[in-house]
DNA sequence: TTAAAACCAGATAAATTTGTCTGATTAAAA
DNA sequence: TTTTAATCAGACAAATTTATCTGGTTTTAA
């Protein structure tokens, strides 16, 4: 298996990046970003409620309604959209298993997957998704 | 959620991170092994089996039987055990789970996080399992 | 030779994650 | 005002992962 994100929280990332890239006032209903990025859409609407709950993007019942960043891409960060669904429990706890893992206690690679894991805390924790516009465009279009 | 390794690849590390710790040709029960590492019992004898047909381990059946290396601690590198038990799919797939994800056809993120795929992977190809016996011992032992 | 202690094999069960369905509510547009 | 198109809520179903059970086979040791 080895996976880094769970499937919800891949679709959260696709979902809140393609976000990124619709013009500012445009909400994007379910159903379209359901079949821009294949993602079943019963499935993405559940995640997309949850994000909206975490307050990350914003959400407009009704006809004509949907899905809007809830505040600017520069602010959003990488972070925030796997902590909303898969928690950062990951960052703190051990890569073997091994129960109560500490610098007081360590694992036997808790050094080594330590240094990993902090680079991957960083990079999630820098990256905004205003950063992504164009690649995501890139990507859903040429796939 | 937000794992790397799945469970099965876990125990499987620590076990065999703790039959490293054991004197040569003493094979150790996967009973010992249940109870030492407080995995159960039944499910670590079947990954112990299937390492056992990887070839990372050896068993020998009957009364007073058990599992050991099959080879030299140093030779049995981390990645091995992962590759026997999760595969290295994940380290050729894309994070974002978008499709096709490659140099060409890059996600948002390929780059990114390709350097830290690529890291993870150096430092599991890298590290053999004889460099972590007294650290292994340590927790085994204090946790 | 026999009993005991181990691995082995395959089925089954439980838990979690992933995905689907139904119907209610909301709000815009005809 | 009514129809339509959307979110929302909660139950349900399927698939996968994790864990357990049962019984068989092997081999040592008494």
């Amino acid at each position: 298996m080895t996976v880094f994100f769970s499937k919800k929280c891949e679709y959260g990332l696709q979902a809140v990046l393609f976000m990124a890239t619709q013009e500012n006032d445009c909400v994007c209903p379910s159903e379209e970003i359901s079949k821009k990025l294949n993602i079943p859409k019963e499935f993405i609407s559940k995640i997309l409620q949850s994000l909206t709950e975490s307050g990350i993007i914003e959400s407009k019942k009704g006809k004509s309604g949907g899905f809007k960043l809830a505040k600017q891409p520069s602010k959003i960060k990488l972070i925030d959209i796997v902590e909303a669904i898969d928690g950062l429990e990951s960052f703190n706890s051990c890569v073997l298993g091994f129960p109560k893992c500490s610098p007081d206690k360590p694992c036997p690679v808790h050094e080594q997957w330590g240094v990993l894991r902090t680079k991957a805390h960083e990079m999630l924790s820098s990256e905004t998704i205003d950063k992504f516009k164009e690649k995501t465009l890139k990507k859903i279009n040429n796939a």
